[in-house]
DNA sequence: AAAGAAATTTACAATTAATTAACAAGATTA
DNA sequence: TAATCTTGTTAATTAATTGTAAATTTCTTT
């Protein structure tokens, strides 16, 4: 089964950025289908579930901000705002249209896909309500209480699955013994937790990727990096 | 899914949703035929045997429906419908005429393609094998209620094919003692028949490779590895 | 570099859960 | 009917989990 493919709609009424665009973007793996203007975007609209959307805002016709106010009526699909010229204003406006990002003319192909990508990244992660935080390897499903590493389930117990998941509903944020516990206890029953768990997702315990530490404070997960 | 490709037949009136989805379907490795309406779909069905048929529910001429019909008559390849704008009553006429799943427009073709998939696996199994679940030199015919060991024929009492008929209809998940049970019994009954299934099919009943615990929860048979 | 604070780690004990042997009550079969 | 088989119950045994205490290590501050 081959890793699923995104579906992306450019819409700009030049056809040199448009077919420069789907070019670029069709390089890198993406689907990608163009629209010269807001009619023929609606159209398309009706018809497929684009996964992101790349909105020229200076359109004749209907403008983009027009339809970015109409797609978000209807839908969350995430939107980059092509802009003319700077224009402080015109990507304030943007933002509050509801799009997702935004990016001055002239842009840098590799730019706008590291941006697609990232946003992709992001509303895949929003996709699986299912509650699942990715770190390495591992995929935690929180509903489930399941832990994988590659797709292989890591067997870890009560009390271990609790601390993970605490620190996965906070990701990035270090919580306190207090919090990791439930209780507030004098012991080092969370310290000790913290290493068998440390001894089952971590590579070296001793310099801990995912779970570290915070002194004087408690421990922390890192999803990212 | 490299090995074998499916062969699917896409039929819709509109062209650009037929060069879409051939386009996206193609791209993931299968093999796709398109037909513009039920003539050509009944033409294209002559000569060949698709793996699964995407069909438009409204077009001129015949509809979606009465080809799923008239398919259905004289054979039973999947049929996905597409359906215009929800409409709960086409969605389940179609189903009702023998379809397979449906999808309304406007739809990710993502989504279209996981559905494609799933349904490709299911009838491969369904025509492989009338439900046998396979671990290590064992096969369990469910239907039968037959365990054999390389061939030879393993005896087991009604409890045990209970349970493991149970356990291999969920494989990979784990089931509670309710559930294996059937109702929810305060003794140890369950674990007493996994010991004795255990004497039966597990190498070393201690270190269990097929049919093992998992504590606090239940058992899990585990037909991988 | 030394002292003090904080975190890590080990060993052990208490607790909880699963395994298994022995037995007995029903079913089934010869 | 007696012998055998199946199945659940009980209880002893074994295993896994979790917290505590203490020893060790790491980090921070002076």
């Amino acid at each position: 089964m081959t890793e699923i493919s995104y579906n992306l709609l450019v819409v700009d009424d030049d056809e040199r950025i448009r077919n420069l665009l789907s070019q670029y973007l069709i390089q890198e793996g993406l689907i990608v289908a163009t629209a010269s203007g807001a009619d023929e975007a609606r159209n398309k609209l009706q018809f497929i579930k684009y996964d992101l959307i790349i909105l020229d805002i200076m359109m004749p016709g209907d403008d983009g901000l027009t339809l970015t106010k109409e797609i978000r009526n209807s839908s969350d699909i995430p939107i980059i705002l092509l802009t003319a010229k700077s224009g402080t204003e015109a990507k304030i406006e943007g933002l509050e249209f509801g799009a997702d990002d935004y990016l001055t003319k002239p842009f840098n192909p590799k730019e706008l896909l590291l941006r697609v990508l990232s946003i992709l990244k992001r509303s895949k992660f929003n996709d699986n309500i299912d509650n699942e935080i990715l770190f390495g390897d591992f995929v935690l499903n929180i509903e489930k209480r399941e832990l994988t590493k590659s797709n292989e389930r890591v067997y870890l117990t009560d009390r271990e699955m609790n601390l993970l998941i605490a620190l996965a509903k906070n990701p990035g944020e270090p919580l306190n013994r207090e919090k990791l516990a439930g209780i507030d206890e004098p012991g080092r029953s969370v310290d000790v937790g913290i290493n068998r768990l440390r001894r089952k997702i971590e590579e070296d315990p001793r310099m801990p990727l995912w779970l570290q530490t915070v002194r004087g404070e408690g421990y922390i997960l890192r999803p990212d990096k």
